[in-house]
RNA sequence: UCGGCGGUAGCUCAGCGGUAGAGCGGUCGGCUGUUAACCGAUUGGUCGUAGGUUCGAUUCCUACCCGCCGAGCCA
């Protein structure tokens, strides 16, 4: 007989199944055993009455420790006390593995002992919604850029230097051919990709050698970074509100389950999800900033205090544009007749999940990028394919970076990075 | 790297200059409808490490290790 899967049991009423899965809790009486039950598809209660079996049979029911692999058998039966509206009336148990021992008990656990069992703590309710809700997001990612013509373009992750020079980077041995990096960004080989392509988007896994501590950061975390030729900054800005009011639709859409398990209040999304995202200027972000009490000279940078200010002005995430040259990457294309100022543009989400998206125009003259790149004192020679792209037919092109884990986080609503991906790296956790 | 906080039972924590406690979990027993079930019993510890002070240190002091939160950096 076929395995039918918890998630498929509602259309399943009267039938008799069998539901292959582990035991997440139990408790019986002498005469009734419970059974709470998941599959990986969902979680179901099994109702076993002494009546319905042999001895043995109820013995074993009662003796199982959490997490033992079992097949169970019976009727599924429609019973408003269950959360789901359906139980199983359980008539026979195959225990696959017994299990003793389970270290993760139903209790109140802290976040260090959940890390180092991160392995076993994937089968719970909580990142097992978020993981669902992640997988929505990937895939919203891939239909999005499909739907609009766009090709999957893959970087590559070993760089034989850093992409803004900034930040710091993992550094690689390569043997006898001296050193290679970790990637921190594919945008300068998705600019190759657009001029082949037109428009491309890479999705992969990032990495950052910075000493952060703190809830937005992770080691190695996933970002999107669409690259798209002939398009310009407002075009630009509009891919973005486009993209991001799409994704957020589609998890409320399609996980509401998943976001009601986590408790998210969807009411604080749905304005997300409408678009519509107001647009300031860097130079308006510095007066809302002023007028919160929190100052800042033209010319600074936002710091996290700030972002979240200016995040939560808003009900939805706010698009500020036009920062100040000096606080942005070499690449980035002058506002017209303002040298001071680029064509770029941050998107901050709201709640204090700070920034989501940046981007921008790139250079496309060849004189002024191989200026900025000596103004940063960048070798030249490490850009000499990317000066390529602005020898031969060099053309406006735009695009951006979504870090994927704080976009989740920020729509599942949980607290912390290390929550959204599997197995998170980080300065103080590499294990599992 | 800097600032703040912390490390005591499997887990979450309390405690205190006189040799260690609760709740939960586990185990055993009870209960026919539980949803973090409940009731009774029981199990459970190099008090982060190394020094020091002291008759005596888990407690006080010093150093170190580890972690958490935040800052910087950024997505």
């Amino acid at each position: 007989m076929g395995i039918t899967r918890i998630q498929d049991l509602p259309a399943a009423v009267g039938a008799e199944v069998t539901v292959a899965g582990w035991l997440t809790g139990s408790r019986s009486s002498g005469k009734i055993a419970f059974l709470q039950l998941r599959d990986g598809s969902g979680f179901v209660q099994a109702v076993v009455s002494k009546q319905d079996v042999d001895e043995a049979t109820f013995a074993t029911a009662r003796a199982l420790g959490q997490e033992s692999a079992l097949r169970l058998s019976g009727v599924v039966r429609a019973d408003p006390r269950a959360p789901s509206g359906v139980e199983l009336a359980t008539h026979a148990i195959e225990v696959v593995h017994a299990t003793s021992d389970y270290p993760i008990t139903p209790k109140e656990h802290g976040v260090d002992f959940l890390a180092d069992h991160r392995h076993l703590h994937l089968r719970h309710r909580a990142p097992w919604a978020i993981l669902r809700v992640r997988d929505e997001l990937e895939r919203g990612v891939h239909d999005f850029f499909a739907d609009r013509g766009f090709v999957r373009f893959d970087a590559p992750f070993f760089m034989p230097t850093a992409v803004e020079g900034t930040t710091n980077l993992f550094e690689i041995d390569l043997f006898d051919e001296g050193k290679a990096y970790l990637s921190q960004s594919g945008q300068l080989y998705a600019e190759a990709g657009a001029m082949a392509l037109g428009a491309v988007y890479t999705m992969g896994p990032t990495f950052r050698a910075e000493k952060s501590k703190t809830r937005r950061h992770l080691l190695e975390f996933w970002m999107v970074e669409p690259e798209v030729a002939y398009l310009e900054h407002e075009g630009n800005v509009r891919l973005q509100v486009d993209m991001l009011s799409y994704l957020v639709g589609r998890v409320i859409e399609r996980r509401g389950r998943e976001l009601e398990m986590l408790e998210r209040d969807v009411a604080k999304l749905t304005p997300a999800a409408a678009g519509d995202y107001p647009v300031i200027s860097y130079d308006r972000a510095l007066e809302i900033l002023a007028e919160a009490g929190s100052p800042l000279a033209w010319g600074d940078d936002f710091g996290a205090p700030h972002e979240t200010i200016l995040g939560e002005a808003f009900d939805r995430p706010v698009v500020i544009e036009r920062y100040p040259t000096s606080v942005k990457a070499f690449y980035m294309e002058p506002v017209p007749g303002d040298p001071s100022r680029v064509l770029c543009n941050d998107v901050i989400a709201p709640e204090g999940y700070g920034e989501l998206i940046g981007g921008s125009q790139r250079i496309h003259d060849l004189d002024l990028l191989r200026r900025r790149i000596a103004d940063h004192d960048l070798p030249e020679e490490a850009f000499s394919w990317y000066l390529d792209l602005r020898r031969f037919g060099s053309v406006p092109h735009s695009g951006f970076g979504i870090g994927l884990e704080r976009t989740l986080a920020w729509i599942t609503g949980v607290n912390h990075l290390r929550e959204v991906i599997p197995f998170p790296r980080m300065l103080t956790r590499m294990f599992p």
